[in-house]
RNA sequence: GCGGCGGUGGCGCAGUGGCGACGCAGCAGACUUAGGAUCUGUGGCCCUUGAUCGGGCUUGAGGGUUCGAAUCCCUUCCGCCGCACCA
């Protein structure tokens, strides 16, 4: 694979080869291996091996948990395993027990479709996949302590998923405590009567399935009815998250329904607050911080009643309608309502007939309003959410033909539906403002409602509505026309008005301040095969039971169809039937579960993709523990919480951005419940984030647009050809099917594992996206053969280095490299502590003569997080015996890690005129002095009268004239 | 539409108020039968010169602050990423 041909091999049969790369890999990592380098030690438990290791400061470095996928590895891959890799090789010689490992979350949808594809089953191939990818990342040589790498369909970890699943239905959120605590403290305040029952009547004389339902409404982990995404194509329901924009499944790309059914949620709205203001002691990139926040979506308002009248024509204080709304200064404005087509009340307050005299364009053009809502609903109810989304601008909707007052100005509001209003956010109504909202003013303006303006404009248009084209919506104005019984609001500010209205609407007990949150609660079931079954039974009446740790694992049956029954994708009118319900034999058993044998169902959905990741971490201290999840000494060695880090957590944690808000919040909420249960010492799991960037690939595609093989593609003069062919050139990912993957095998075989290390790691900054530039890998391959080079003879193999002392620009350019190269390694900048490491060895290589063994060695010491077999090879070569892993990294002389002559530039009127060696400790009037004498300033000048010179010692002087 | 990030040689990128790091490509040379191997040198554009020297212009565009701007401020253009009727 090499293109050095024998010829040269003859000559310098000692030189960096590709083979050489791979002989003195393929022994280092075997070394490792058996050696147990990369161990790291616990404080206690089976993995304590090493009581000074363990002594260390620690560090905790992991990689985003990746998929066993079968289509192997393309060269973006690894780009932050390396990154992480280097790291931890860096932390471990500056004394560190350093923790890096990585398993495999190897649930998931491919391997289930493959097996329904071929009847292998999932288990099979996704082995097989750990196996090929396994042996692909150990090419890279990562420094993994691989005896805690699991995967997560392993039943020894999946007990402990399902044991936290079960921690989590154990569980209430008390909101005066704010914390989880175990179901029994909540049972124990019902039955001696400290809480009362919803309705009153003592604790005792509910039925189990009444207990069971009321404790159903506190359990963070719950079974209920509810509006799910219902995708027919994938036979499966799916988080919101799970969901794009435009209402198609983010896997396969299916229509995805509104259905009401019965499935496992989480009460992830519990910690909402938590989890948001628990992000800021985190040190993660801000983008992220921002998504989580805008998913959390936290917002500050009030909660009004309106009184309606209901269909029996009867104006009650009984039937009213509750909305949400932040900006409720502006309440006198509120001119209509709107309830979502959905909303619950909406059948009870339509009247028999139009009111006398309604607008004909509120009717839809329908006899009677029962005919207009119907048929509006259909409507509504039929669209998809990218029909919704398409339709955005153009607001719809229908009288209701009902009226509701509004309380503070007493005018009767019409109430329509539209389904502008959402169902799931708020109330799923609102008050119409539509002189300061721009949706009420568009719908409004449609509709012919009537605006009243409450907030007088900054910008001069007027407080006449009917000139306006757009809503006023600026909070930076004060309240006008808003008096009413008992309150005014005109001449306050925005933010005093809301305080004001929101005092008195509480006084009178028709509305409250109030948080409303973006966030629901996290739907937790899957119609699939592989994943976790649910450690859940249900009896005879339908009651769910916990199954008891000591029945841990409940492991997957084996059945003979992985599928779930799946349906024509457009058919919203279908529900799911989970694989597992088909297995009879599997689903129906026989427990003892405190009370005598007896019959018990199970439940048939599984969980979903992300249970497994949402622990892991914690998994990777302790991963043989068969009595406890984790030792809490070693949790909180790990990851408890310390100076600089209060949350405690991962000290470093890479992945890719696209994990934001999905894995990211649910790993934060399940930890956030282990810590109150008293589980573990963090309160979040992971305390520095970093996302790495995405390796791009250009792509190419011929005149019909079908992508080309990129590596047969020829450049000529700025254009890309293919076959005689004209093809054009993008940049894209990369990927099998744009024919533009390179492999991780390719780059090794072709130029060692180090070089491909090197290169991925100089390519630009970690967090960045860069295009792959096959041509310039070699680049990286020189500096590993001019190291060598460096410090060993070619043509002979003996090491070259000499015992003479270093001279002083070489001990400079050394201290200086090893300053640079550490403060770069521990921020992971090592794109510029590459350059800084070959910018040293080209020093020394134009030095042209032996290199100092001091200076071979620390060169050597300096490279190896990057390119750690060369250098091991080197350093074993240089005479010593033990790996350099925990070699001490380099530590530079501060005296001689600066310049003892810097460059002062003289400019006159800011262009340089004169260069002055001088020393860095130079002081401003000398330095002036020694420039206004310098024959290239004195010549500049000419004679020319100064006005002012500035002095920066030691590096500028500036002369004004 | 809202929010975030970013635009520097042919390319990837260094540089957070004061000499454009490092690599690739290119060009010239060396070793070679040859080289897409390796080594050495060169290194943006324009003017001037036989060649040096010298001078001018350059960090998306335009303006500002400053003795001095890639860096700070304003305006504008372009690209990428989130969110998207969230009341």
């Amino acid at each position: 694979m090499s293109d050095t041909t024998p010829a040269a091999e003859t000559a310098a049969p000692h030189r960096y080869t590709a083979q050489l790369a791979a002989d003195i890999e393929r022994r280092w990592q075997d070394r490792w291996e058996t050696e147990g380098t990369f161990a790291a030690a616990n404080p206690s438990g089976d993995l304590d091996s090493d009581p000074e290791l363990a002594a260390r400061p620690k560090k905790f470095i992991m990689d985003m948990f990746p998929y066993p996928s079968g289509a192997g590895l393309h060269v973006g891959h690894p780009l932050g395993y390396i990154a992480t890799d280097v790291y931890a090789r860096f932390q471990r010689m500056t004394g560190h027990n350093v923790l890096h490992t990585l398993g495999f979350d190897a649930f998931g949808l491919p391997a289930e479709q493959y097996a329904v594809q071929t009847g292998t089953h999932p288990r099979v191939s996704t082995e097989a996949n750990m196996v090929t990818m396994q042996a692909q990342l150990r090419r890279l040589g990562l420094g993994h302590d691989r005896r805690r790498s699991f995967a997560t369909i392993d039943p020894d970890y999946y007990r402990w998923t399902q044991w936290i699943f079960l921690q989590i239905y154990n569980s209430w959120y008390d909101k005066a405590a704010d914390r989880a605590r175990p179901i029994a403290e909540l049972v124990a305040q019902f039955a001696d009567g400290t809480r009362e029952t919803p309705d009153g009547r003592p604790w005792a004389e509910l039925t189990a399935a009444e207990q069971s339902e009321v404790l159903s409404g506190h359990r963070l982990a719950y079974a209920a009815q509810s509006p799910v995404n219902w995708c027919p194509g994938l036979g499966t329901v799916l988080a919101n998250e799970e969901v794009t924009a435009d209402g198609r499944s983010e896997r396969g790309n299916y229509p995805v329904f509104k259905a009401n059914l019965r499935q496992w949620m989480m009460r992830i709205t519990a910690y909402a607050d938590r989890l948001l203001s628990d992000l800021d002691a985190l040190d993660w990139p801000e983008a992220i911080k921002l998504q989580q926040r805008n998913w959390i979506g936290r917002s500050e308002g009030a909660r009004v009643d309106f009184p309606v009248r209901t269909a029996d024509g009867q104006a009650s204080a009984d039937a009213a309608v509750t909305v949400f709304t932040t900006r409720q200064d502006t309440l006198f404005g509120a001119t209509y309502m709107v309830l979502a087509p959905e909303h619950e009340l909406v059948e009870a307050i339509v009247p028999a007939a139009w009111p006398e005299g309604t607008h004909p364009v509120w009717t839809g053009g329908h006899a009677t309003p029962a005919d207009a809502v119907a048929a509006y609903r259909k409507q509504a109810a039929s669209k998809s959410d990218v029909e919704r989304q398409a339709e955005a601008k153009d607001k719809t909707g229908v009288f209701t033909g009902a009226f509701a007052v509004n309380p503070v100005s007493g005018d009767p509001v019409p109430v329509f539906i539209a389904d502008y209003v959402l169902m799931g956010y708020g109330t799923g109504a609102i008050m119409a403002v539509p002189a300061h909202d721009t949706r009420d003013f568009a719908f409004a303006r449609a509709f012919e409602l009537p605006m009243r303006c409450v907030v007088e404009p900054t910008d001069g248009r007027g407080t006449d509505t009917t000139t306006w084209d757009d809503a006023f919506a600026s909070y930076d104005a004060t309240i006008v026309n808003s008096a009413g019984e008992g309150i005014s609001l005109d001449g306050l500010g925005v933010v005093e008005a809301k305080a004001a209205i929101t005092r008195w609407l509480s006084e009178r007990g028709i509305g409250e301040g109030t948080v409303n949150y973006r966030l629901r609660d996290w739907l937790f079931s899957r119609q699939r095969y592989w994943g976790e079954p649910f450690p859940i039974v249900y009896d005879e009446d339908g009651v769910p039971h916990a199954l008891p740790d000591s029945m841990l694992p409940v492991e997957l049956p084996e059945v003979d169809d992985y599928s779930p029954r799946t349906f024509d994708p457009d058919d919203a009118d279908t529900s799911p039937e989970t694989p597992l319900s088909r297995n009879a034999e599997w689903t129906t058993v026989e427990l003892d579960l405190g009370d005598g044998p007896r019959t018990y169902r199970r439940e048939t959905n599984t969980m979903p993709n992300w249970a497994g990741s949402c622990w892991y971490e914690l998994r990777y201290l302790d991963p043989n523990n068969s009595e406890r999840l984790v030792d809490p000494a070693v949790e909180s060695y790990w990851m408890g919480p310390r100076d600089g880090r209060p949350a405690g957590g991962v000290d470093l944690y890479v992945g890719g951005a696209e994990h934001a808000v999905l894995h990211l919040l649910y790993a934060r909420f399940w930890h956030k419940v282990l810590f109150d249960l008293g589980h573990i010492s963090s309160v979040e799991p992971f305390h520095k984030l970093y996302n790495q960037g995405m390796i791009q690939a250009y792509v190419y595609r011929d005149a019909r647009r079908i992508a080309v093989p990129a590596a047969e593609v020829e450049e000529l003069g700025g254009e890309y050809w293919y076959n005689g062919e004209r093809v054009t050139r993008l940049l894209g990912k990369m990927g099998k099917s744009l024919k533009n993957a390179v492999t991780p095998d390719e780059i090794c075989a072709e130029f060692g594992a180090d070089t491909l290390r090197l290169y991925e790691m100089a390519m630009g900054p970690l967090d960045v996206s860069r295009p792959w530039e096959p041509r310039a890998v070699v680049g990286q391959y020189r500096l590993l053969q001019r190291v060598w080079r460096n410090v060993v003879d070619e043509a002979t193999g003996e090491v070259t280095v000499s015992d003479a002392e270093p001279d002083e620009e070489t001990l400079r350019a050394l201290h200086k490299a090893i300053d640079g190269v550490s403060g770069d390694m521990a921020e992971l900048r090592f794109n510029t502590a590459i350059a800084k490491i070959t910018e040293l060895n080209n020093h020394l290589t134009k030095a042209a003569a032996p290199v100092p063994r001091a200076v071979a060695e620390q060169l050597v010491l300096l490279i190896a997080p990057l390119a750690p077999h060369i250098a091991e090879e080197l350093w074993s070569k240089l005479g010593h015996t033990a790996s350099l892993t925990h070699a001490d990294f380099p530590v530079a002389d501060p005296a001689l890690a600066q310049d003892p002559e810097v460059t002062c530039v003289v400019q006159i009127k800011g262009k340089v005129k004169a260069r002055l060696e001088v020393p860095p400790a130079i002081p401003e009037a000398e330095l002036e002095a020694l420039a206004l004498a310098d024959p290239a300033v004195v010549a500049a000048l000419g004679g020319a009268a100064i006005r002012k010179v500035i002095v920066r010692a030691p590096k500028l002087v500036n002369i004004v004239i």
